[in-house]
DNA sequence: CTGTTAGCGCCTTCAC
DNA sequence: GTGAAGGCGCTAACAG
């Protein structure tokens, strides 16, 4: 058993021609005649050779890799995005390095350089903080860089998101209309711009727009864990709070199955919406009322617009909002 | 703004020295004085050079990157499984392209290609059916493989699993133990060897060991979707059954919500076991009973092992067998 | 339409 | 300890 040795330069030996020609028909350059053509696809078939992608990336200046950094492949959310990166990278031919980074600077900052060393030809970014370090590593690095369901407040790099202010403005407007005045917001860390800058912003306009006095005993920050939202189940019951909106699903979950587990009754005594319609939304008892983001898309529409900046194509919108809606299911009257 | 332009020639250069010396530091070769090495040091800094992994790759014939063939991100089994193959990685210094297959044996074909084609180091490969045509793949690549949560009745590839026929024995016989002889086997599709040679097996000899007659009509083969459990239910109910076993935890929550939406009271009439104890498990309302695999850890180990192989370091174990445990929580009595 | 010739950026003997 | 030189396998002008 040899190790796979058949070369570029093999098959244009065998096949009586040059490199150069064996090279075209693998790139599929009309400058072949028909005849030579199938002869060396013959002799590619038969030698079974398989173009090296190193070399022809060193070549080329192309990859067709893309980095894809994401916090946790574990979270429901994010592996969601993923999935609609990874289908339309393989659409358009491309493959994806993967890279968790625990949402910790360090580590995308690490990542980043090596998906750079590694000549990606660009990158996708899932992350909740985005920080002027990160801001001035994207600038510096020259590659193209797209956010998928990710902020950046001062839209520095293309980004594909909902409009998530909006959509929790809806909700909590959607609690305030079913009688509730005294609206918890239940929330991922408040160092992530969607939930400082956007979420809470939706819930205090909410609030505003409907003579509610903004009551900031009435915010809790979490790490958005499902155990976070199971303890916090406890609080908000004392705090007599009777609904809320939750920024993430498993945080929600941890509610609902607190409140429940504590004998509070959902949605009759307690509402609840959560934000991002995973799976997990649908297999809760009572089900959970959500904003729907069309996480799959975001992921590909993302990804799509990635291959246009990499194709140096004309892009009409470098930030793009995506529609949402609202499902109410029974966590909700 | 000029492209990243700057080569191991440019830092050889500027610090008056051969590229081979700048090679020798950059890669850890001691074979260099100390005052050079820092002097070099300082130009790669100042320079902000980085080296180019993909011409170190074509020279080296190693990319230090490993690929991962996963069914579906989205499925919180793999995804765990995907993290601890990462995290691994990461430690040792490879990057991982992802790339999901959806079980099809066409789309598993053409990524084992296109990986082996971008000189991947090695491949961690998941997926519940492993035909013929893939093993002969597998064999004919000459690249290391290791297979992660995922079974080969022949065993032509290192693994990663735990003892899945014993796991399901187990649960099927605390289910006998607690009063149940009329127990459905809830299955994903039985072309997956897990379902069909391993965990049915285990399923049928708990049976036996306990004097009760196989039942086929209890057999219940699905897709293992959320949904499938969910209909599943109804059948269940006519067929009264008393307990089940569920080979996937999404499957086991379709089963658990549909019983209980059809008024049925887990675990007083009903007792079901799952499999994977994914999050979801807990998260579930009665929470899950589940056989506990160490999920991370197969993911973990199966790379670590794979880092083995890379490495050509003599391997004790190539189908290593993890503990699992089982954890009764509501959904039995 | 096809062949020739340079590299791409780095590693790796082999001398010195 | 350090430098020189030859590839790694392929693409990309440039000729013809």
């Amino acid at each position: 058993m040899e190790k796979q040795n058949v070369t570029i330069y093999d098959v244009a030996r065998e096949s009586g021609v040059s490199m150069a020609t064996v090279s075209r028909v693998l790139n599929g350059n009309s400058n072949v005649r028909q005849a030579t053509k199938e002869k060396v696809l013959k002799v590619i078939d038969d030698l079974d050779y398989r173009p090296n992608a190193v070399a022809r990336g060193l070549a080329s200046k192309k990859t067709t890799t893309v980095g894809v950094i994401i916090p946790d492949v574990t979270d429901g959310y994010f592996s969601s995005l993923a999935r609609g990166i990874d289908d339309i990278a393989t659409m358009y031919k491309y493959n994806i390095i993967l890279a968790n980074s625990d949402d910790n600077p360090d580590k995308e900052a690490s990542v980043l350089n090596t998906l750079l060393s590694k000549q990606v030809d660009g990158i996708i970014f899932m992350g909740n903080e985005i920080n002027d370090d990160l801001r001035a590593d994207f600038k510096r690095s020259d590659c193209p860089i797209v956010l998928a369901g990710s902020v950046d407040i001062n839209n520095s790099v293309p980004s594909v998101n909902i409009d998530y202010a909006d959509a929790v403005k809806n909700e909590t407007e959607r609690l305030i209309k079913n009688g509730n005045s005294r609206i918890a917001f239940a929330s991922g860390s408040m160092k992530q711009d969607v939930n400082k800058k956007y979420r809470l912003k939706g819930y205090v306009s909410a609030l505003e727009n409907n003579g509610i006095k903004f009551n900031e005993k009435l915010v809790f920050e979490t790490k958005g864990t499902y155990e976070d939202g199971y303890d916090l189940a406890e609080q908000i019951i004392n705090d007599k709070v009777t609904a809320a909106v939750a920024t993430n699903d498993e945080l929600a979950a941890g509610i609902l199955n607190g409140m429940t587990d504590r004998g509070v009754s959902v949605p009759q005594d307690f509402e609840l919406f959560t934000s991002n319609n995973t799976k997990l939304a649908k297999m809760m008892r009572p089900q959970l009322s959500s904003i729907t983001q069309p996480l799959y898309d975001i992921g590909a529409v993302a990804m799509r617009l990635l291959t246009k900046i990499m194709n140096k194509e004309e892009i009409d919108n470098r930030y793009v909002v995506l529609g949402y809606e609202i499902v109410e299911r029974d966590s909700t009257k």
